[in-house]
RNA sequence: GCUCCAGUAGCUCAGUUGGAUAGAGCAACAGCCUUCUAAGCUGUGGGUCGGGCGUUCGAAUCGCUUCUGGGGCACCA
């Protein structure tokens, strides 16, 4: 498409005849029209006024009448000051099915990203705590971008950054040794570990010995204890156990699960580079990092003498550097963390290669409260990721069993569906916004929702089976697929044909919700195909094969582009 | 006080390298299943793009200012 953008240009260039504009300006101005009726791509003249001496309106009709089109343009209009030009839609047709049926699942893959590594750090929960919406809406991002990233060739490491270090640990091993007997820890070990540690703060809170002997605690296990060590190990294969279930059922790919604990002993090299560089300063006790005029210093010791966690995320930049050679490292986090890494970036330029630290990107996203304020396990009023699951499961089951009580497999299927609701709802609007938790709303089936681009799917699925359609048995050369000339097919093609570039944005972007928002635009498209034009019982063989090929091809395409969200497309539903 | 993000239809949101009558979904109302799954499609109504000023031929989009909501502002992560 960008090829026709230039040819446009130099078709315009010709015609104007005039030195004082550029061939770049021209292209740089050209723009597609919100509405398809103005054309495919269009000019604004308004620019050229002063040039020409003369209003656009005539310098576009004039312009008009002078161009000389190709063979990829149809007709150029002049209207209210724009040149239009209208593609020739058969060469569109042809190019894209083409381009599908041959490259199968590898459409949309690109080769910009081969031999380059990027980090994606994502998910990243505090062990011993059952998963919350929070860490959902982390996971699901980090897993698209993970997966975008992959989509355009590049090596991509996803790094889970436990939170499994740190005093909180002093304080659970208390209270599971005071209490432990009194909690079922076989059936859900997790939730039951969560109780614990609630429970001893609270007494904590009477308790200052509880405190001390925490701190006590801590320091054990900082010292390699070993009683104390087996049981923080197994607090976070417990940990870890349940959060690997639920990365399955969400398909996030993480190839390290280092977090704070493993970089416990790198942290003292960070310190010493700092020092030896001069930049590492005393302030109120403490020793900091000065990190520019307009934020606080970046804290790398406290009064105390102990580290931060600045110096963790340091010390994981340096070890990173070093062991993945990365050209980007992506952090996914909450928006509350905006200074925090502001401040990191900026002290890690006394720590690594320019390289690195330029390639340092956080990524954050808006909160999610509930109607009554902000999500807190202390006050009890946290939505838990498996009753939501558990719940968006039951309420798709029940629809199936509703819409299509024959269908097999519906334990599967009604979990892709309630599954991918629930990724969908979260992916389909722009990271930054907060979003109020309602259950209904994450849980609607219709509209703008993954069921729908499911269901969308399912019915191309039903087609193709229908007619006996297999993809290894076409000669696509033998197909005239001119006969695609409806406004409806010949609008989905031009869909289809955007799914290499919406890719290449939402990475851009680190916006997954560009290609959710894209997979409704397909899928509309294609209901609208759906229900103007038949497909199974077309008379013509060959018009019956052209519109096949058309299914076949957004079937490719929404799979693909599900896929990359993290949701499964079941053959029925 | 400083700073970041958000403010677009009753609700949830698209649309910001400035462009042509501001778009969807939900909700409401009216249609479409003897034909490939109606979780769908078509149509109707619904808008001071938070307010103001400015830049421009042209502003939801850029600048300034102001209001509202949320986050952050050194020893938590």
């Amino acid at each position: 498409m960008e090829e026709v953008k230039a040819e446009i240009a130099k078709i315009i260039y010709d015609a104007l005849g005039n030195e004082q504009v550029s061939l770049e300006e021209i292209e740089s101005k050209i723009e597609k029209p919100k509405d398809k009726k103005n054309g495919d791509f269009a000019y604004p003249c308004f620019n050229l006024s002063k040039v020409l001496r003369n209003s656009p309106i005539n310098i576009a009709n004039d312009l008009q009448s002078k161009i000389i089109l190709n063979n990829s343009l149809s007709k150029v209009e002049a209207l209210n000051g724009f040149l239009n030009f209208y593609l020739n839609s058969e060469n569109i047709v042809n190019d894209v099915l083409t381009e599908i049926v041959n490259k199968g699942q590898n459409y949309g893959k690109s080769e910009e990203g081969k031999g380059i590594n990027i980090i994606v750090e994502y998910s990243s929960p505090n062990i011993a705590k059952p998963f919350h919406l929070g860490h959902f809406r982390n996971t699901v991002l980090g897993k698209a971008l993970y997966d975008l990233y992959e989509e355009l060739g590049y090596n991509v490491i996803g790094i889970n950054h436990l939170g499994d270090w740190g005093r909180q640990f002093g304080i659970l091993i208390e209270g599971y040794r005071r209490f432990k007997d009194e909690y079922n820890l076989e059936e859900n070990p997790l939730q039951a570990l969560s109780d614990i540690y609630t429970r001893i703060n609270q007494l904590a809170k009477q308790d200052e010995s509880i405190i001390d002997i925490a701190r006590e605690n801590f320091k054990k296990l900082e010292n390699g204890d070993e009683e104390l060590l087996k049981l923080w190990k197994s607090f976070r294969e417990i940990s870890l156990k349940e959060y690997n279930r639920i990365y399955e059922i969400l398909g996030s790919k993480f190839d390290s699960f280092n977090g704070e604990a493993f970089y416990n002993d790198k942290m003292q090299e960070v310190i010493d580079i700092l020092d030896k560089k001069g930049v590492l300063k005393d302030s109120q006790g403490a020793k900091i990092v000065e990190v520019g005029d307009n934020m606080p210093p970046c804290i790398i010791l406290k009064s105390d003498g102990t580290t931060i966690y600045a110096t963790r995320d340091l010390a994981a930049i340096l070890y990173r550097a070093r062991t993945y050679d990365f050209t980007k490292c992506i952090y996914i986090t909450a928006t509350e963390q905006i200074l925090h890494f502001k401040q990191v970036f900026e002290a890690a330029k006394y720590l690594v290669d320019e390289k690195y630290q330029k390639g340092l990107v956080h990524v954050s996203y808006g909160m999610i409260r509930l109607k009554t304020g902000k999500m807190s396990t202390r006050e009890g009023n946290v939505v838990y990721i498996n009753d939501l699951i558990e719940e968006a499961i039951k309420k798709s089951k029940d629809i199936i069993l509703n819409k299509n009580p024959n269908i097999e497999n519906i334990d599967t299927v009604s979990k892709q569906i309630g599954v991918g609701a629930l990724i969908f709802n979260y992916l389909k609007s722009g990271k930054n916004k907060d979003i109020i938790f309602d259950i209904d709303e994450t849980l609607r089936f219709d509209g703008e929702t993954g069921p729908y681009v499911q269901y969308t799917y399912v019915r191309t699925r039903s087609i193709l089976e229908k007619v006996g359609f297999n993809i290894e048995k076409i000669d696509i050369s033998k197909i005239d697929l001119s006969v695609l000339n409806t406004v409806q097919e010949v609008e989905l093609i031009k869909s289809l044909e955007k799914f290499k570039s919406i890719i290449q944005k939402a990475a851009n972007d680190y916006e997954p919700s560009v290609l959710a928002r894209y997979l409704i635009d397909v899928a509309t498209l294609f209901s609208r195909f759906y229900n103007e034009c038949s497909v199974a019982n077309v008379e013509d063989e060959n018009l019956k094969l052209a519109r096949c090929i058309l299914v076949y091809s957004t079937s490719i395409v929404i799979k693909k582009g599900l896929g990359i969200l993290g949701i499964d497309c079941p053959e029925k539903m």
